[in-house]
DNA sequence: GTCTATATACCGATAGAC
DNA sequence: GTCTATCGGTATATAGAC
């Protein structure tokens, strides 16, 4: 009893319960993260906007290193999920527009007009060598994880008469996974309208007959 | 006389002449830009490397954003140049092949597996919310001018009948923009080998006949 | 688990001698 | 123009009380 009554005492003023604190932590920093970059944020930031202590954070993850690891262990981990909670009778033109959304929604979520969300991709490649070892083994899983699920996705797309396009179906899963990650960035620096018609542009390279259906992804 | 004497002692142990400095400051900060990103190199990183002083780098460039500006705007200069040097009868495939070795280029200078160069886009990218104001601006111009030639080449391409693709000849110019941007991004995490077959396959999408003719740009 | 307080390091920037 | 020396700010990280 003593215990509980001294964690509702030391949670005056915020708004998860104490166990939630980590995860509290990890939300706030991909957030800050995916809009400033690795070396851009710091445990101060998030302190702040937690209304917590820097100390506090450093007692869930001791090192930046490991908050920077465990991020990145968990976009894995929910892209697994994401990919698993797909209905099995999807077929393969609507599992690339609902990946398409996800990136919908990072440019969704900014604050003024390019402050946009990056993908944890193009969030971290411009600082790559820089990062600690652990953090850059992770993302070469995250990466390769996306791209072996975008490379199947497009080859059962083209089996099925769904999806066209020329070439090696892996090559076509690197190209649009670049054009996604670099689009959100342009997005940034030439407007957010770039990156809708983007969309459109895969979209009805891969299939100008389901485009049509849709009425395209303009806002 | 004395202030030509004075130079000369002052020069003992470098490798270029006083009134070049600011160049190689130039020269060797654009290299930290697209390796390690703006907040992942210091002016300590220049004056080690060139054998200078923290406060000399100050004296031609009083503050960062300062360096940071310049450092955009020689792109820009640089870009205009390298459009102007195009010999007038080149056709637009061959344009756009040279435009792709410029990113060529960028993937070859690499002193390990995972630190190519990075375009100025995608370098300064991710931390673009956090750059001081002029950077930006600067950054967006840089942009405009790249897409516009882009998608002017694209429409010439496609009028003359050698560049084929479906859609608005801006939108085409994002996507492979987009797609050059987050190909170098991405031959950091997955591999060099996955820019190459990019280019293929952004090339081969464009006109299968040129890249069979070409055979291909593997190394 | 979270706090206060502090150690340590790095970086951008300035002052003043030469 | 470049140097030495240093200030001020900010970042990661730790020690120890509660």
């Amino acid at each position: 009893m003593l215990h509980a009554a001294t964690e509702a005492q030391a949670d005056k003023g915020r708004r998860w319960s104490r166990r939630d604190t980590r995860e509290a932590i990890l939300e706030c920093a991909e957030e800050l993260l995916q809009r400033r970059g690795y070396g851009g944020f710091a445990y101060q930031h998030i302190a702040v906007q937690l209304g917590i202590r820097n100390a506090a954070i450093h007692y869930h993850f001791p090192a930046k290193e490991d908050l920077g690891v465990a991020l990145v262990r968990r976009y894995r981990e929910r892209f697994a999920q994401w990919v698993a909670a797909l209905p099995a009778q999807l077929d393969a033109w609507s599992r690339l527009q609902a990946y398409f959304s996800t990136y919908r929604a990072y440019l969704a979520e900014r604050k003024s007009s390019d402050d946009c969300l990056l993908c944890p991709g193009g969030a971290l490649a411009a600082e790559f060598c820089t990062l600690p070892e652990p953090m850059r083994l992770e993302i070469r899983l995250l990466m390769r994880d996306v791209q072996d699920w975008l490379c199947a996705t497009l080859e059962q797309g083209r089996r099925d008469g769904e999806l066209h396009f020329e070439g090696d179906a892996l090559d076509k899963a690197v190209e649009i996974g670049a054009a996604l990650q670099g689009g959100l960035q342009i997005a940034r620096m030439s407007g957010a309208a770039r990156f809708y018609r983007l969309l459109d542009q895969l979209a009805l390279e891969l299939n100008p007959l389901r485009v049509e259906a849709a009425g395209g992804s303009l806002p």
